[in-house]
DNA sequence: AGCACGCCGACT
DNA sequence: GTCGGCGTGCTC
């Protein structure tokens, strides 16, 4: 008998990822766990790579295996439930085993292989001109990283090759940590007194008495405490009574504080009843999902602080999630303020030290309390109490890149495994979301009522077209300019949403009609007044503003379709006086920039805060009272089933920024077509209207929660050979399920071009499948995808895609 | 994805 | 008769 470890090895395509047996070498054999990172030989040529181990076992011979050559992590950074998780994420979103590793592992965390070269000890062979430098340097400085050598020696790739194949040096693959933990220089004591026959000055007596009675402290501080420089330290340890040792430290993100202050929180009767079901199902300690469906200002976060509470009592994780990074400032603010250092913070903001300090203090127990986006659905907590997803709706929740998870799937799988209640909040649910709750799947609490005396804002629709007939052709409409007007002369502050960044996001030639658009992506380009370019939004790609047109040589360019940049210079103009805040992509591009100015305009150093949708998110303002919303309708032209969805929540919520005080608050919403059904809707601010006229569009045509959606796209920069793909993947599917998966129903739509043909100069094709995404078809799909793929396309496959690409 | 093996054409 | 073209198939 002998022991074999079954690794998960990077770098493996779908087609033969699996895990792979190992010989574990009995040296290894100790330091062996599951959840430990290994190198190993792998391939024809046994280059050296990286996995992970997901389990030991026993083996009756272990002819033909490869051995595994080392163990890189000293303690399991991945616990049996995350091993576990790693499985469920591969099979069903369709990654590799360590695509999904890496997935829940922050990046400090992660190993990467760095190239060492070191020479060769025994040759003695012949060395041309150009090899002996190169030769000599590693002689004489010992093993050195690939990167310094480029450095050095111009010509390293072909010197170091030719040198590799006359053995005279030796090049190996070492794991290397990208982030180091940080660490603080302490002193400890070695000895119980000062041993008699040495010598100490008073200085090192002093502080030898003063670090006796803590035992251990970090040097600053004891230099601090006892006012005497580190050389008395260092006598200290150079004769043996003391030592240094290196103590690990959090790097802790902003926001955090060192200790919190426990409360009375009061609830009104609504929210009492809310928390006492919600309670029961904390309590159960079942795997229960939960709706918590509460109107804009309702008080939802009292109810989390509650339950959070008993959570902590019993000493297990919580993990609260936040659509977007703009969003997390607010609730750790008032989670820490309650728990102090216990809250732990996950975004990608964060740096990628303090990331994996998050990980880290929340996987050896310092912290309780997991919030963020939705990278924090992975913290590593042993026991979690409860995972709460808050504004549920939001399409951030689903990863855009492979494995396109989406956090609800995590958060339900974390569920089922602590035996814990998911809870999910918002005030415009999912339709799914909805549906599953009205039909009992999941349980449903309801709040009515605003917290406090909150009244709904007024909203005012105002129809841009009858604004243009009687001569106005700005974008403000006089109805909302008086409204600005009356917020600026009572001191009060304001909101305006308009979902497009830049300065014109519409660029044509007056004569010929001409449209700019990006030459490598199927889209009009956006003028950029700050750095005066055209810019691609999606590639990224800019470009000098033309003088002529490049069709027709014309020089009439028109600049058409309002941005952020360019509102924000039409409201400066018409209101002098005020202090605008614009907060977009372009704007909050640092790492704290988008805490910086909600800060700031929370502290009333702006009188007017302009931004795409970031600023229609939960953020709590207690001056505003107007929001305005700048082309409501614009956010609707998609062909995706979910644009009205998408329309309807986010002027709900908007809406909802104004009048959280007692102050009544107005919203006036810009539009073209003012009837619009879903801006009715929107404004009276009633979901419930909205949900049974949307499930039974849903119904009728077939879309999600009466179907799931699998979306198989390709993309490459040869448009023949994506739309090949897909076409032979449809074939494929419709074989299988025609024969050995006839018992699959599913309705095929395309393939056919995605709605933005081409981005990035690669052309992409999608079709969408109408299913139910069961293990079997998903099973189906894998077969369908397994094919030897041409070289220069690339595949995806998103189960119940957030966007329909 | 790489990388070795293998089976054909152009060459000293 | 040999070098290397890339087509094919395997990776514990």
């Amino acid at each position: 008998m002998a022991l074999t470890v079954l690794v998960a090895v990077e770098g493996t395509t779908g087609g033969f990822d699996k895990l792979f047996s190992y010989a574990l070498p009995s040296a290894l054999s100790d330091k062996a766990l599951v959840g430990k990172r290994v190198t190993v030989p792998f391939g024809r040529g046994n280059k050296t790579r990286q996995g992970m181990i997901f389990e030991i076992k026993e083996a009756e011979s272990i002819d033909g295996l490869k051995e595994v050559i080392d163990i890189n992590d000293e303690q399991s950074v991945l616990s049996d439930e995350m091993i576990k998780l790693c499985v469920y994420i591969k099979q069903n979103f369709f990654c590799t085993y360590f695509d999904a590793v890496n997935t829940i592992l922050p990046l400090g965390v992660k190993y990467k292989l760095k190239d060492y070269y070191s020479v060769n000890p025994d040759y003695n062979g012949e060395l041309s001109e150009s090899e002996r430098p190169l030769f000599d340097f590693l002689k004489s400085s010992g093993e050195t990283k690939r990167e310094n050598l480029e450095k050095t020696f111009s010509d390293f790739d072909r010197v170091s090759l030719s040198l590799i194949d006359k053995n005279a040096i030796i090049h190996t693959l070492v794991p290397t940590r990208n982030i180091k933990d940080k660490t603080n220089k302490s002193v400890r004591i070695l000895k119980e007194s000062l041993p008699e026959n040495q010598k100490f000055t008073a200085r090192q007596k002093e502080v030898f008495e003063a670090l006796y009675s803590i035992g251990e402290c970090s040097l600053k501080e004891l230099q601090y405490f006892t006012g005497a420089t580190s050389s008395v330290v260092d006598a200290l340890c150079n004769k043996g009574v003391a030592e240094y040792f290196y103590k690990k430290e959090f790097r802790m993100p902003r926001g955090i504080n060192k200790s919190g202050k426990m409360s009375d929180i009061l609830l009104t009767d609504e929210q009492q009843e809310a928390y006492n079901g919600l309670s029961l199902d904390v309590s159960a300690k079942k795997a229960i999902t939960s709706l918590l469906y509460g109107v804009t200002g309702s008080g939802k976060t009292q109810i989390f602080l509650k339950l959070v509470d008993s959570v902590i009592k019993e000493d297990k994780g919580v993990i609260i999630t936040v659509p977007e990074i703009a969003l997390t400032p607010q609730m750790i603010n008032i989670f820490s303020n309650r728990y102090g250092s216990l809250v732990a913070v996950f975004h990608s903001g964060l740096s990628f030290g303090q990331r994996m300090d998050e990980y880290n203090r929340v996987k050896e127990g310092f912290a309780k309390i997991a919030i963020g986006t939705r990278s924090a659905i992975f913290a590593p907590f042993k026991e979690i109490g409860l995972i709460v997803i808050d504004e549920e709706q939001e399409h951030t929740y689903k990863s855009e890149k492979t494995p396109r998870y989406n956090t609800k799937d995590i958060a339900r799988f974390r569920s089922a495994y602590h035996k814990c209640l998911l809870l999910l909040s918002s005030a415009t649910p999912k339709i799914e979301t909805f549906s599953k709750a009205k039909s009992g799947i999941y349980k449903l609490y309801t709040l009515k009522n605003r917290y406090g005396n909150a009244i709904l804002p007024k909203v005012k629709v105002v129809d841009m077209k009858t604004e243009l007939l009687d001569g106005n052709s700005g974008e403000i409409s006089r109805e909302l300019a008086t409204q600005i007007e009356k917020r600026l002369n009572e001191n009060k502050q304001a909101i305006i949403l308009l979902n497009r960044r830049g300065h014109n996001t519409y660029v044509s030639c007056r004569d010929c009609g001409h449209v700019f658009e990006c030459p490598e992506c199927s889209i009009s380009l956006t003028y950029h007044k700050a750095n005066n370019r055209l810019m691609c939004h999606y590639c990224g790609a800019s470009f000098p503003v033309p003088k002529k047109c490049p069709e027709c040589e014309g020089e009439n360019i028109r600049f058409s379709g309002i941005g952020t940049q360019h509102l924000e210079e039409q409201l400066k103009a018409l209101f002098p006086t005020s202090r605008v805040l614009r907060m977009d992509a372009d704007s909050t591009m640092t790492r704290d920039s988008y805490s910086t100015k909600l800060e700031a305009f929370a502290r009333h150093e702006y009188d007017i805060l302009l931004g795409t949708q970031m600023v229609a998110k939960g953020l709590d303002f207690p001056f505003v009272t107007l929001v305005g919303v700048i082309g409501a309708d614009k956010a609707q032209n998609s062909d995706d089933y979910r644009a009205f969805e998408r329309t309807f929540s986010l002027i709900t919520q908007v809406i909802g920024r104004a009048g959280r005080s007692d102050d009544k608050g107005v919203a006036v919403i810009q539009t073209n077509d003012p009837d619009n059904h879903i801006i009715e809707l929107a404004k009276a601010q009633d979901y419930e209207a909205f949900y049974n006229e949307e499930i039974n569009n849903r119904k009728i045509m077939i879309y999600p929660p009466f179907c799931d959606i699998c979306m198989i796209y390709a993309q490459s920069v040869d448009a023949a050979l994506s739309k090949e793909c897909t076409y032979n993947i449809s074939k494929r599917i419709k074989e299988l399920v025609n024969g050995d998966f006839s018992d699959i129903k599913i309705i095929v739509l395309g393939p056919s071009p995605a709605s933005i043909p081409k981005i990035g100069g690669k052309y992409r094709y999608r079709m969408i499948i109408k299913c139910k995404a069961t293990k079997r078809f998903k099973e189906m799909i894998k077969l369908a995808t397994d094919t030897k793929l041409k070289k220069d396309v690339s595949f995806g496959i998103d189960i119940n895609p957030e966007t329909i690409i």
